[in-house]
DNA sequence: TTGTAGGCGTTATCAG
DNA sequence: CTGATAACGCCTACAA
């Protein structure tokens, strides 16, 4: 009598325990299991009970192996800390946890290098779909997307040449926006500072730019950026850079709400009176803006309705249904509170 | 003439692929892979050569399969944009950038049966290690941590009785020296305000009540908790709160630093002095609270570190090398500032 | 030190 | 609608 092969693996139930117990072949589970539709009432009552009995999951790396392709979404951002990214990715998970599909989440840094890197580890494991954050992808980037055989969605902006799917908004709106805000009560020399540079913020700075053009009043020396990662407490130094540039300086829009929290500290310290001698609008309305004293107006985005919608549209493209539309503007809005109401 | 059967794969070079081009079998490629020292000088040279022309990257689920071990690191969290977990996490993918390891990572959403039903999924891969946050999983999920046949460390706190490995600190500590600092400063009628209270929130609340009971000073109605997930609006209410039960404390221990920069803006907002009519400590010491006008007291934590030394632990025990201690206690470190100076 | 044989658990293919 | 057979790409065990 031959001793059963000892299995490697935990002694988990294979497919074959299960066809076994059920009395039919091991496909014939694997399809109960993953096409419901093309097997009999019958049978998928007994492999369903057998199922149930034996506590069988199928194993998903023999699962990737055999269909090539894992139930895996690759996802890309530049930051795990930086709140913005933090609520896209929560989208995203709340969006696939009762899904099948897991989660390979990778941070570049805000580096190109970095998410060429993580892209061609990510494509080794065939992902069923793959999320990026923003547009500016190096060309082999590009290439390794094109070429990934899966869904991608590019999230977080609009752009006009999308590898795949989009979502997002504009930038450049979001900061001409701001800016046209300061303008509208009444503000003239109205700053721009903004750190750890990305295109997003690039963006934004343009769109700062083209609303201070529009009335002439566009000044470089108005400008105060650095490559340092956002802070609070860099929000501060750059404020003291601003205003030694430009004494005269009565708005400042911000890079992001980290920095106009900042900003509106030094003021506080400085004493000067916000929104009287200076007006401040922050970006992407964090929760603390409303809860601030003053209040700060800021442009509210979207991140994570972001993130589920990119799951969405994955989803859907995975299951064949190319959506109307490739390019999704979720848009923003501009909140305006005590920090500009002069 | 029959045609070569087509690769069902991607047609990425195989592991059979190389073997053939370097000559050797290919058990000798994968040796070589894996563990250099067991491989000759010259074969090991051919076989990287071959590796390199023809761009061979090994598929990780068939490694997975065939070994039944995958090169994931598991970890689990309770929250994705709290910024403690979001630093705890960045430090473990960092640590793990340049290894073999991917990581997968859950979202708990702070409940018991989520952390069960992930911890079941991550099973199924049989992964390296198992990071998780707390110490105080269900029964099941720590039988599930037991059984998981791999190295497990918990993170953030500390305890005596772990289920492998131990990285953190004491958070009743913590809690105790906030309160004693604000008790040395003069302060006497001293809230404690706490949103999401989760063990470790529960834990701080122990150590401020055990700081207060020495002092015969503590008293129920001076602690205002809500279940509701922390923010800096939420610190406001709740400072709103504590004042009508409590219209004469003097003193604020903060849960989080998000709650205690909503005590800040309330307190400023009402035109009641910090640190003069009432004290604010809060926990964590995010960048923020030094940028604060006024700068706030808080217990500095190091969250990022955890994550290196979570990793580190693991990755040592899986080379076999069991660390000296199972447990570590990093500490924290009480910072102080104007909120308290008076 | 190197190779041979076989299996890991699942799914694609194609026939019935 | 169901099933036998052959991969999927790699690794473990054992032998040489």
């Amino acid at each position: 009598m031959t001793r059963p092969r000892s299995r490697r693996g935990g002694g988990r139930p294979t497919i074959a325990d299960v066809a076994r117990k059920a009395g039919v072949g091991a496909i014939t589970v694997s399809r109960a299991l993953r096409e419901p539709g093309r097997v009999s009432e019958d049978l998928r009552r007994q492999i369903q009970a057998a199922v149930d009995e034996l506590g069988y999951v199928p194993d998903p790396n023999a699962r990737a192996l055999a269909s090539a392709r894992a139930e895996v979404f690759g996802v890309l951002v530049p930051s795990l800390t930086n709140n913005v990214f933090a609520e896209v990715v929560r989208g995203i998970y709340d969006s696939l946890s009762d899904s099948p599909f897991r989660i390979q989440l990778g941070n570049t840094h805000y580096s190109g290098l970095e998410e060429e890197r993580l892209l061609q580890v990510f494509a080794l494991q065939r992902p069923a779909a793959l999320i990026v954050a923003g547009i500016d992808q190096t060309p082999l980037s590009r290439k390794l997307l094109e070429t990934a055989g899966c869904p991608v969605v590019q999230v977080m902006e609009t752009g006009p040449d999308p590898v795949d799917m989009l979502v997002g908004f504009s930038h450049f709106d979001g900061g001409r926006t701001a800016t046209e805000h300061l303008i509208e009560m009444g503000y003239r020399r109205i700053a721009f500072i903004g750190a750890r540079m990305d295109p997003r913020s690039q963006r934004r700075l343009a769109g700062y730019r083209a609303a201070m053009e529009a009335i002439g009043l566009f000044d470089p020396r108005l400008v105060t950026t650095t490559p340092l990662l956002s802070s609070v407490s860099l929000g501060r130094e750059l404020l003291r850079d601003a205003l030694a540039k430009m004494p005269s300086l009565d708005g400042v829009f911000c890079n992001n709400d980290d920095i106009a929290l900042g900003v509106l500290f030094e003021c506080r310290r400085a004493a000067i009176a916000v929104p009287k001698t200076i007006g401040i609008v922050g970006f992407n309305d964090l929760d603390m803006m409303q809860a601030a004293f003053p209040s700060v107006t800021s442009v509210r985005t979207h991140r994570y309705e972001i993130g589920r919608r990119a799951v969405a549209m994955a989803l859907a493209a995975i299951a064949g249904q190319r959506p109307q539309q490739r390019v999704v503007d979720l848009g923003f809005q501009l909140i305006r509170r005590e920090s500009t109401a002069r």
